[in-house]
DNA sequence: TCTGGGGTCCTAGGACCC
DNA sequence: TCTGGGGTCCTAGGACCC
């Protein structure tokens, strides 16, 4: 039978949503002008998290340091982000789309995939995809694109053709025309190493990648990624829409530093902050975690990382923390100025904590309670 | 120009067991 | 004492996504 898939992707997200609160509050439209969600101008590490298409036209790029960006817009107009507003119009936007088919997998805050195989006829997907994307600009105030497809891939990259505010079908006999034209790197996960492997033997577009031997590909990407490019390259994917929401498996939380540190004091602050948020985390969401990871980024952005398992899960900070300074301490030899810092836990189960020894318990008592008290004062925030 | 933060999945090598 | 082979678990590192 052939499927009907859409994929959804909000245009410019975080932006057009700042863009949709400001104007309820009687500023001018920000997505009209070059304008980027970034953080504070005045330190040099703050990168773009989303820039408008005006801005885009002028190559900002997202990702991009902001200070780069200046450089070449000095007129750029900076907004910072709001999670929780954003939180509340990805969920208002991702239940209009549920409307339309509850078979419907979240992909991101930004996107998402419905199955409409039962719900219209492939002759009609167009003028309902129109109707979706019209409906989500009235109620909610910003545009989405619209990709159409008989698989996820198809419709992930049809949705990425022309923006804003368009609906695009890439259906299998369209492949030759709109899709194998485009460069290499527009395909679903070719990143920048996969491309650069591709140039270097001589392939550019996704249809010469297409025509490709598959047993090349294996040859050099390995079992798994060769056939998934073969696979995709050739418009071919029989993943489901899922809609059933996957838990977590693992947690994490980093913090570079305004500048270089190397001060083991201003590291170990750095490392507590993030052992409190990731622990935190874990706790709320009913979780204890098997395995404790330290990543650190030095100057040169090279990266090191470590991670033990503990013999007991655990949600405790103190436990999380100490392992953690272990592993810091085999991994950093005090000296090396660091740019980050980073801490993650995975391995989570749900199953209770296990009594800890006779011995441990008056200490294990004590961290509880000030994780207790930590959870509650982050819950007044 | 000088690069944030939070995730997922895959691979390869070593330890250990049968 | 030395040998093969398979399975599983752990860790480190790397690629990709938004």
């Amino acid at each position: 039978m052939q499927r009907i898939i859409f994929h959804i992707d909000v245009n410019s997200a975080f932006l057009s949503w700042t863009a949709v609160k400001l104007m309820s509050e009687g500023w001018n439209d920000i997505r009209l002008v070059p304008s980027v969600v970034s953080g504070d101008p005045k330190d040099r590490r703050s990168i773009i998290t989303a820039a408008s298409i005006p801005a885009k036209k002028l190559r900002v790029k997202v990702a991009q340091p902001l200070s780069m960006a200046l450089r070449t817009c000095p007129s750029l107009v900076i907004v910072r982000g709001d999670w929780e507003w954003y939180k509340l119009c990805s969920d208002r936007f991702i239940a209009i789309c549920r409307s339309y088919s509850p078979v419907l997998q979240q992909f991101s805050i930004d996107e998402c995939f419905i199955d409409m195989s039962f719900c219209c006829k492939a002759e009609d997907a167009v003028s309902v995809a129109l109707k979706l994307k019209d409906e989500i600009k009235t109620r909610l105030g910003f545009t989405v694109n619209i990709g159409i497809g008989p698989n996820k891939l198809l419709a992930k990259m049809a949705s990425d053709f022309e923006k804003p505010d368009k609906v695009h079908t890439l259906w299998q006999h369209e492949i030759q025309e709109k899709m194998w034209p485009l460069e290499v790197r527009s395909l679903l996960w070719v990143g920048r190493k996969t491309e650069e492997r591709l140039l270097a033997h001589g392939i550019k577009t996704i249809g010469e990648l297409a025509g490709m031997e598959l047993a090349q590909l294996i040859n050099l990407f390995g079992r798994k990624f060769g056939q998934q490019l073969h696979d995709n390259a050739n418009g071919l994917d029989d993943s489901e829409v899922e809609t059933e929401i996957a838990e977590a498996k693992s947690y994490s939380a980093e913090r570079t530093f305004p500048k270089d540190y190397t001060n083991p004091k201003d590291i170990d602050r750095a490392l507590f902050k993030v052992a409190c948020i990731v622990a935190h985390r874990i706790r709320r969401d009913n979780f204890r975690a098997h395995t404790v990871s330290v990543f650190i980024k030095h100057k040169d952005f090279s990266v090191a990382q470590k991670q033990m398992s503990l013999a007991q899960p655990t949600d405790i900070t103190a436990v999380i923390l100490n392992a953690a300074r272990v592993m810091l301490g085999e991994l950093w030899d005090g000296v090396t100025p660091l740019r980050q810092v980073g801490l993650g836990v995975s391995k989570l189960t749900h199953e209770p904590a296990l009594q800890m020894s006779l011995f441990e318990e008056p200490k294990m008592e004590y961290y509880r309670k000030w994780d207790r008290q930590y959870d509650e004062q982050q819950e007044k925030l």
